[in-house]
DNA sequence: GGAAAATAATTTGCGCGCAAACTAAATTAA
DNA sequence: TTAATTTAGTTTGCGCGCAAATTATTTTCC
């Protein structure tokens, strides 16, 4: 019986994502990265060489919102988009080395933007624990059913 | 050190965001609303009669987000645009009969939709209390500065 | 009272996020 | 082996989300 939207916790994890975002942005610019676009980096940092569906599972994102995102990074000189030899229907996604330097820089952002708010290191990673086990659940269960 | 992008707090609350508004989608499509329109709905339901500026307050959309938003409720039937008499620079923003009669129908649905989720209530709180938390912060500091 | 500043809402431009439709290649099955 | 199905990636269309520019009205200050 809430009447209140704050107290619903759709809308605050809908409020404190996109204020998140918006927080990011300004320190992103310095890299001419958006936060979509700083996800994928960060994949390939840690997986190199790989296609638009391994990229895909591993950012959680759609392959249709991965192709302009990939095509952006690939323009930007970041990254390199090749047919695959064995499977021509795939794409081999690889980083270039300006995208590889950029990890030198870039890695270590979220924990940088965290530490400036006031929540404990506590608190936060409860947060992260909560946020994830909601992902797997919500991604495990087909909701429109039962 | 994460070398896992489920290391990342950020990443965790985007995703799971990004998953609850895909969860939210059929459920909302038998109203013929979006996750953003069901939340100005939602505020009208127990705010009626404010201006655009207010929604803005209430909702934490900008007002460049919720124009368009309101403009489709309004084409919709669900509620009305007046210029105010006080201030013609305010847009008065009513409920209609109709934009009314969907609360009875639509109120729940956050509790529905959490509740076939696997979280137990006591942790939906805590969700709620942390992202609520990280919201209230990330607006009160600006984090470009220090 | 009139110029300057502040405020309310709209518009523009860009990048998502994703469902749905589509193209092309590989796999399966008949 | 070739027709049917599946899979990988792209394209299209629509609605955000928001910064920045714009328009119109009100307030402030001289």
């Amino acid at each position: 019986m809430s009447n209140n939207l704050s107290d619903n916790v759709c809308f605050t994890l809908y409020s404190a994502t996109n204020a998140l975002i918006r927080a990011f942005r300004p320190i992103l610019e310095a890299y001419d990265l958006t936060y979509p676009q700083y996800i994928v980096m960060h994949s390939l940092w840690y997986n190199n060489q790989v296609s638009l569906k391994a990229l895909s599972h591993d950012t959680h994102l759609d392959s249709g919102t991965l192709t302009p995102i990939v095509k952006r990074l690939e323009s930007k000189g970041l990254l390199t988009r090749q047919v695959s030899n064995e499977d021509e229907r795939k794409k081999v996604i690889s980083l270039t080395e300006q995208g590889m330097q950029l990890k030198v820089d870039a890695e270590e952002l979220t924990a940088k933007l965290m530490a400036r708010s006031n929540m404990s290191l506590e608190r936060i990673e409860l947060l992260r624990e909560l946020t994830l086990e909601l992902h797997t659940d919500l991604t495990k269960t087909d909701l429109t059913k039962s």
